[in-house]
DNA sequence: GAATTCATGTAACTTGTTACATGATTTA
DNA sequence: TAAATCATGTAACAAGTTACATGAATTC
C-alpha cells in the first residue's frame, strides 16, 4: 500500500512519468524504500483504474512516448486521508531476516557469523557516511522556496532515523562481536 | 524465505505439526517475525514436495488428527548453508512505511503526526518493558541443559536488537516532536 | 451456554522480486 | 564500439495478508 500512497505523494507537486517515479524512489528515498519499475508501472495503471490518476501521452521526437499522469482530486483526497492517519502501531512489527538468522546461530559456523558482522558494521558505517551527505544535499536544496523549506524538515526527520537506526546496527554489531569472541575464548 | 528457514531451523531440534509452529512464531518468535497459518501450512507443504520435509500422520482419539513434520538429511543441508551465508548487506534495505508518511508529512495535520508520534513512543517503551520479561524468561529457560544454555546466546542478541531498536525509536520520536513543537511555535 | 483450544487447511488477493523485451540516442 | 540513458512495459513467480470453513473437546 506504502508504493501507491508514495507514488500519490510525489505526484501531488508535480506530474510525471513512471521513470521519473521510478528515479525518485531510487535515488531521493532510496534509504527507506526502494521499487522495481515493474511495480510502478503496475500500480499507476490501478491508480490510474482507481480514478486517482490521468495519464496523458506526449510525443517526443527523438525519444520513445511519455506517458505523463497526474494526481486526481479523488487522488489527493486519498492522499491526505492517508497522511492524517497516524497510527504507528502496525509498523512495529519488524521483521528481520537477520535476526531468524541470528536465533538459530548455534548451528552453524560461529566464524561465518563473526566475519559477517564485522561486515555488517562497516556497512552501517559507510551509510551513515551518506546520510551525512543527504543532510547536506538538503540543506543546499532548502533555500530554493519557502515550499522546499517547510519539506525539508521531514526530510531531515526521516534521514535522522536513518542514522539513529544505523548507529544502532553498529552498536549491536559490536556488543555480539564481544559476546561471541569472548565466548570463543572460553571455549578453547 | 526466511518463513521457510525458520520453520526448518525449529523442526531441527524437534517434529512438530503445523499449528505448533505456528505457535512457535506467533509466541517466542513473535517480536522479530510472525506468520498466519496459511502461510505456515502451505510452505510447509512446499517444503515436503522439496524433500526438505517428511510428514507422518499421527492419528488422536480425542483431538483432530496430527501431521508431524521431521526435517530431512538434505533439509538440515540446506539449513546449513542458509545459516552460514553471513551476507548482511542486503538486510540494510529498511523498507519503512512511518518514514514514507513522515517523508509527506507538510501537506498533512501536524497536530495528528505530533499525537501518533507520542503513540508511537508510548507503544515503544511498552516494547522495551516487554523485553526484559523475554531476557527473565531466557534466563530462567538456559540453565535446563547445556545446549539451551548455548542456544541462549543467540536469543539474547535478538532481543537485544529489539531493545537497541526501541530506544533508538523513542529517541527518535523524541527528537521530531521537538522540532515539530518548535516549529509549530514559530508559525503563532 | 459461550469462548477458547486443538488441528487442519483453501481461496482470493496484494505486494514485492526476477527476468525478459524493445529500440533509438547519447556519452565514454 | 560498447555502455548508459530514456521510456515503455509483460510474465511468472514468491511472499505475505485477509477471510473463510470445519468440528470436537475443554474451560470459564
Amino acid at each position: 500500500m506504502s508504493l501507491k500512497y508514495g507514488l500519490l505523494g510525489l505526484l501531488d507537486d508535480k506530474s510525471m512519468t513512471g521513470y521519473e517515479l521510478m528515479k525518485y524512489f531510487n535515488e531521493s528515498l532510496n534509504f527507506f524504500w526502494n521499487a522495481q519499475t515493474s511495480q510502478i508501472y503496475r500500480d499507476l495503471g490501478i491508480l490510474e483504474k482507481n480514478g486517482f490518476l490521468e495519464s496523458k501521452i506526449e510525443k517526443q521526437s527523438t525519444k520513445p512516448d511519455k506517458k505523463l499522469y497526474t494526481i486526481t482530486k479523488s487522488g489527493k483526497e486519498s492522499l491526505l486521508l492517508w497522511l492524517n492517519d497516524c497510527d504507528f502501531s502496525s509498523t512495529l512489527k519488524n521483521r528481520d531476516t537477520l535476526l531468524i538468522k541470528v536465533f538459530f546461530s548455534s548451528k552453524g559456523d560461529c566464524h561465518k557469523l563473526i566475519s559477517g558482522l564485522q561486515d555488517y558494521i562497516a556497512l552501517n558505517m559507510k551509510q551513515l557516511e551518506s546520510y551525512k551527505k543527504v543532510n547536506n544535499d538538503i540543506d543546499k536544496y532548502s533555500n530554493i522556496s519557502e515550499k522546499i523549506h517547510k519539506d525539508s524538515i521531514y526530510w531531515r526527520m526521516t534521514v535522522s532515523k536513518g542514522i539513529i537506526l544505523a548507529k544502532g546496527n553498529i552498536e549491536w554489531g559490536y556488543e555480539c562481536l564481544e559476546i561471541l569472541k569472548s565466548d570463543n575464548n572460553n571455549n578453547l
